[in-house]
DNA sequence: CGTTACCAAT
């Protein structure tokens, strides 16, 4: 759509140029700027060029502009350079043009240059320069120019005090935003924004609770709040159902958005509903609530179809999230970008979507995205969840991007899901000698994969060089393997000292690793003491229960199974049954246990009582 | 006649 209307105007300036004013070149400037179309600056260029307008100052500063939006800063640099009478403006927008293409070093150049010229620097210059010194977080520059600035009297303007603020807090000295802020004549709601920006991220939790308390004076202070406020908010919005006191204003900042008829959906809005979305995501419960906002939205671009399926996602409702996939291509012709990518791969892992997932992989190449670090990644965390393992290792021999730990342990873990402990171990030692340092979830990845193939010995070695060599912070899910590994091994006893000897409080896993490990040595003592400590831990987790009646179940001790099952019931816990699952031709067949409603259960069961009497058979045979 | 800048980021 957009580029159609960018087309149209194209077509209107090469048909009738000839009586085409500067006035209206500056407007297709600007199209090509808001287009990001370098096709069309290109072409507005050529005409200014035909019409010998090269040194009229108006043009050359809106095609330096638009040229540094294309992302070719050097072509602005060309159009700068053949101006003769360099003004204000042009000096700006070149700088500006620098900053926005990340040429730091250009940018602080063409300023130094500026400052021995004899054009003086105004406060849109010092805006910028200023937002520079947050970007590459230079304290020292930082300061200097606040000098320069208040030198030359511009630190009362509020854009500059802004910029300033910024600055401040991306160099982490909020003692330097909170002083300007004080002294500021005047502030506007830009002002406000950066210092509720700089509050939040502080690491002092206890200062969480003032925030609600900024935004009050922000109010009596006469200064109504933004888009830019509200999405800043609403992105503080925790999950409100484990964290007591964390910071929960989302349902109020929803009603703002309403009362104050901020537009969802609108252009530079988008954002607002993306962060709406983002907010209800996070919160269990409320997914029809965001979803009931993306459906109001006026318009939908690639973000808000991304939030939208990276929620449905983040809750596990997978098939929703693939359904909104496509939805978003069919329906609303939008492509997706790599986050969008990236927040469905997930989906297709989970569900065992090894089609979908290829098509995935397949759309990536296509569009020169399969090149991306973290797509890549997601790549490997996929196909060896679907059980393509030798996909796995093809993305991640792919030379063409740079492997990080994130790469190496999704494919060490990989080995370990598919039983392969062995070749684990050796891809953990190759990134060693490689030089890449293990961090935890890398840990995790190789113990869990030399348990589950009975390398307990070799587990136990990397878990020594780990914490020795390394020194690898552990965490529960490391200690988890560790008493897994030891209680595979047959020492129980040892395990359980572990656990109470071990630097961090044990989670379930860590007593649900113990429990396994007692079954498989038929240690009823040890699996009823683990038991209890995992109930004490999750009270409300029916599976405790569940097993703990079997413990007992199984040595017929009635009368406690019994009592396990009132006790549950007592709190009105059930425990939703097992189910497992297979995609044949996009459809999903469930099964539960003893389950007879699949439509062709019959032939299922017959099938599955043949390869019983086989697998006997081959028993039998051995 | 008209040009350049700050605050958030899925």
């Amino acid at each position: 759509m957009i580029l159609f209307s960018a087309r149209n105007s194209f077509t209107l300036l090469t048909s009738t140029s000839r009586s085409y004013t500067s006035a209206t070149l500056l407007h297709f400037l600007q199209l090509s700027a808001a287009h990001r179309s370098l096709r069309l600056t290109k072409h507005s260029h050529t005409q200014i060029l035909s019409l010998g307008l090269t040194q009229n100052s108006f043009l050359a500063t809106k095609l330096v502009t638009a040229y540094a939006i294309c992302g070719h800063p050097s072509r602005s640099r060309l159009v700068f350079d053949s101006v003769e009478y360099k003004n204000v403006y042009l000096h700006n927008s070149l700088i500006s043009g620098y900053a926005k293409n990340y040429a730091y070093y250009e940018a602080f150049d063409l300023f130094n240059d500026m400052c021995y010229s004899n054009v003086s620097p105004d406060e849109f210059t010092l805006a910028t320069i200023a937002k520079m010194c947050g970007d590459v977080k230079d304290l020292n520059v930082g300061s200097l120019i606040h000098g320069k600035i208040i030198k030359i009297g511009f630190n009362e303007d509020v854009v500059v005090a802004n910029s300033l603020m910024s600055m401040y807090n991306r160099c982490g000295k909020f003692s330097g935003t909170k002083n300007l802020f004080d002294e500021m004549p005047q502030r506007n709601a830009g002002s406000w924004n950066v210092l509720i920006k700089g509050y939040s991220n502080l690491e002092d939790c206890s200062l969480e609770l003032g925030l609600w308390e900024i935004v009050k004076c922000m109010q009596i202070d006469g200064v109504k709040l933004d888009a830019f406020t509200v999405s800043s908010l609403l992105s503080l919005c925790g999950d409100n159902d484990d964290t007591a006191g964390k910071w929960d204003y989302g349902r109020e900042l929803h009603c703002y958005i309403v009362r104050n008829e901020f537009d969802l959906g609108l252009d530079s809005d988008f954002h607002l509903g993306c962060c709406l979305i983002d907010m209800y995501s996070k919160k269990s419960d409320n997914l029809d609530v965001g979803r009931r906002v993306f459906d109001q939205m006026k318009r939908r671009n690639v973000y808000a179809w991304t939030a939208m399926i990276n929620g449905y996602v983040q809750n596990g409702a997978l098939d929703e999230a693939l359904v909104l996939f496509c939805e978003m291509q069919v329906r609303d012709r939008t492509e997706p970008n790599k986050v969008s990518l990236l927040s469905v791969l997930p989906a297709c892992s989970s569900l065992v979507g090894l089609t979908g997932g290829k098509q995935i992989h397949g759309f990536a190449i296509r569009k020169d995205l399969n090149h991306d670090l973290s797509l890549c990644n997601a790549l490997i965390d996929m196909y060896s969840k679907c059980g393509s393992l030798d996909s796995a290792r093809r993305v991640f021999e792919d030379s063409s991007f740079q492997k990080d730990s994130i790469s190496w342990s999704s494919m060490i873990s990989g080995y370990g899901l598919h039983g392969k402990g062995e070749e684990a171990v050796l891809l953990y030692d190759k990134m060693l000698s490689l030089g890449a340092k293990p961090d935890m979830i890398t840990v995790v990845g190789v113990l869990s994969a030399c348990s589950k193939s009975g390398l307990i010995n070799k587990g136990l070695n990397i878990y020594d060089s780990v914490i020795n060599v390394y020194g690898i912070n552990l965490t529960t899910e490391i200690c988890s393997c560790v008493v897994d590994l030891l209680g595979r091994a047959g020492q129980l006893d040892r395990a359980f000292d572990f656990i109470k000897t071990m630097p961090v409080e044990p989670s379930p896993s860590v007593w649900g690793a113990l429990v396994s490990a007692s079954v498989m040595h038929g240690n009823s003592e040890m699996q009823e003491l683990a038991y209890r400590f995992l109930i004490q831990l999750e009270p409300d987790n029916p599976s405790n229960y569940i097993s703990l009646s079997n413990v007992y179940a199984s040595s017929k001790r009635w009368d406690v199974v019994a009592k396990v099952r009132a006790t549950m019931k007592d709190r009105g816990l059930r425990k939703a049954p097992g189910c497992s699952w297979i995609s044949i031709h996009d459809r999903t067949h469930c099964f539960y246990v003893a389950d007879k409603a699949h439509p062709h259960s019959k032939s299922i069961y017959e099938m599955l009582d043949n390869l019983v009497l086989i697998m006997k058979g081959a028993m039998v045979d051995r």
